[in-house]
DNA sequence: TTAGATTCTTAATATACCTTAACTCCTTTG
DNA sequence: CAAAGGAGTTAAGGTATATTAAGAATCTAA
């Protein structure tokens, strides 16, 4: 079935039972993108949260001069939206793009609410979630203040194998929160060292 | 009793019988805090999360040249831990400190472990608060990338008024990622113009 | 298959922020 | 209460990174 991926992703924190699985699946919405398409664009209500099946998700945010931030990569297997904008129902702050052809699986926020009562397991799984998703961020915050771009380049290299293949050098860049012209000089640079 | 203000934070999101009450304050440790006290160091075990009483703590991140980079206040009524070394059960990369005298609630990680599963309602509540986190960590990283320091300053100063008040500019600065010169000098454009 | 668009590179110039240092004012501690 | 250390300020000079611009390489779509 279309939810193999995402039932063995919930499997590795939680267990349920065949009749669960289907109240699960039954409130999943799954979708094909084409690369470049928005799953989410800034100020549209941020109704869902998306399971990666499989390709490459970007979400990013667009400054006061147009400039992009990346927020996140979301590999396959890896869930995504506008935390914030989603809780709490509001407009989202961020795009979400397909950096290459995905498969991916929705879920609303007003399924989700029922789901968590319904099947308050599912409580667990998506502490897990968010636990992770804190822990990720924290780092990355950590890494903002201490390292030097080029430093967090070489992190990003190694953390990151998979983005940095299927990704431009400019996406890499706003990820990083440098210029793409910086991030190419210093490539130069570290071939010369 | 000493647990009264936990109980209340913990019912914003989950409602206790009496004996998960007291159940859960039995875990429970009280700590005083004076002014300056590490209630974790790098390298140290870091086996509790801390609830704040009273008071303000601080997590610092000391990198390789000594500088300190603030990654987090935690005022009363917020938790606070090493998350990443505290799930993993790995040394500390994080300093946590009392900025004032504080006093701060602990939960050792295995008393955590078996309260989610003997009470699983505490999934939901600690959901909610990773949630939170991860949501406060992702628009910190939105305003890293997109904002200019002097910009962040002032984020700061609406978001956090109360800590603006508690702790010096050093530490200030070192939360927004620059030297507490430039935030001086920052300061001081501000109010020419 | 070619035209146009986008990405990557290189280099010159510009700027936000850092470093160092000296001085003043507080706070802490003996 | 005095001494010492830490915090805040100011300013000169330095560096990491941005901006602009132009050319080469690569991708995209008709």
């Amino acid at each position: 079935m279309a939810y193999d991926l995402i039932l063995q992703n919930i499997a590795k924190h939680i267990s349920l039972t065949p009749a669960e699985k289907q109240y699960f699946t039954s409130m999943l919405k799954s979708e094909e993108l084409k690369k470049k398409a928005l799953v989410l664009r800034e100020g549209q209500l941020c109704n869902n949260i998306y399971y990666v099946s499989s390709g490459i998700l970007r979400a990013y945010h667009l400054d006061k001069d147009a400039k992009e931030a990346t927020i996140m990569f979301a590999l396959s297997d890896w869930w995504i939206t506008d935390m914030f904008c989603f809780i709490n129902c509001q407009p989202a702050m961020l795009f979400i793009e397909a950096v290459e052809n995905s498969s991916i699986v929705g879920l609303q926020k007003k399924d989700l609410d029922q789901l968590l009562i319904e099947v308050p397991k599912f409580e667990r799984f998506f502490r897990i979630i968010m636990q992770n998703a804190y822990i990720r961020e924290q780092l990355r915050v950590i890494q903002n203040l201490s390292l030097s771009a080029e430093e967090r380049y070489h992190s990003f290299l190694t953390k990151y194998p998979q983005v940095v293949k299927q990704v431009t050098q400019k996406k890499i860049a706003s990820y990083l929160g440098i210029t793409p012209e910086f991030l190419s000089s210093l490539k130069v640079n570290k071939t010369k060292n």
